[in-house]
DNA sequence: TAATCTTTTTAGAATGGTTCTAAAAAATCA
DNA sequence: TGATTTTTTAGAACCATTCTAAAAAGATTA
């Protein structure tokens, strides 16, 4: 466990979940301040490959990074930009069924204008 | 509509799912030559505006398109890459009914190895 | 602790998918 | 037909991410 390695793991379990890398970046700097953009892609990335963290795709822009790995949904809101998290009922025996496939985890992903935008 | 979109239109409608904004784009030229990368990837972007079409977001690499907008889901394997379409239940309701949202449409992802990688 | 080996970090360059720009062409409308 | 709007084009620009090679840090062994 690095230095760097526990300033990025102390930005990601704090503050607001779906930041972008660079944000990420310029929090773990707070930190660490000679940490380098490279670092935080490297750990992010194994991160992820170890199921620490989930990234999320973000449609046409940078990627942002959700805290969990746990299967749960996102909702994208066309209205605000934002990303929601919710629960779901725990699909995985269902899905399984349905694909045949050996599931690592899934994601439920909505698109629509989240509760607050519709008042 | 104009000869470059009818040639786009041919082309998603058309041979195998899931392609790039590059791969569509050298289809179409097959078509239309003189097609450009530019009015690919605009008519893209409005084809999905106009849900026409889904935009999935290749996990760090190109985007892909899918030629349905209607919900399912996508099965992304570990193994070889590929991206497997498959159905789901109805879930709108029960989605709604979760967050409370105005729903557009949904997309369910699975990450995990496919029947034919189980093998 | 020293010596060695492996892993991680660093800064900046390179990459590559996507968007932007300004001019030309095409489509639409009166 | 002329005027207006929309779309296309080629290539430059953008920018998130990855790559590179060298330096630093960490781990291992004696």
């Amino acid at each position: 466990m690095t230095k760097q390695r526990a300033a990025i793991l102390e930005v990601i379990h704090s503050g607001k979940f779906h930041r972008t890398a660079d944000e990420i970046f310029a929090e773990a700097q707070k930190i660490y301040p000679a940490i380098s953009r490279a670092t935080v892609y490297n750990n992010l990335k194994a991160l992820e490959e170890e199921k620490h963290i989930r990234r999320i795709g973000g449609e046409g822009t940078s990627a942002r990074y959700d805290s969990s790995y746990i299967p749960h949904g996102h909702l994208f809101c066309t209205e605000c930009g934002g990303i929601y998290d919710f629960q779901v009922p725990d699909f995985s025996e269902l899905l399984e069924g349905i694909t045949g496939c050996d599931m690592d985890s899934y994601e439920l992903r909505i698109k629509g204008i989240c509760r607050e935008c519709r008042k």
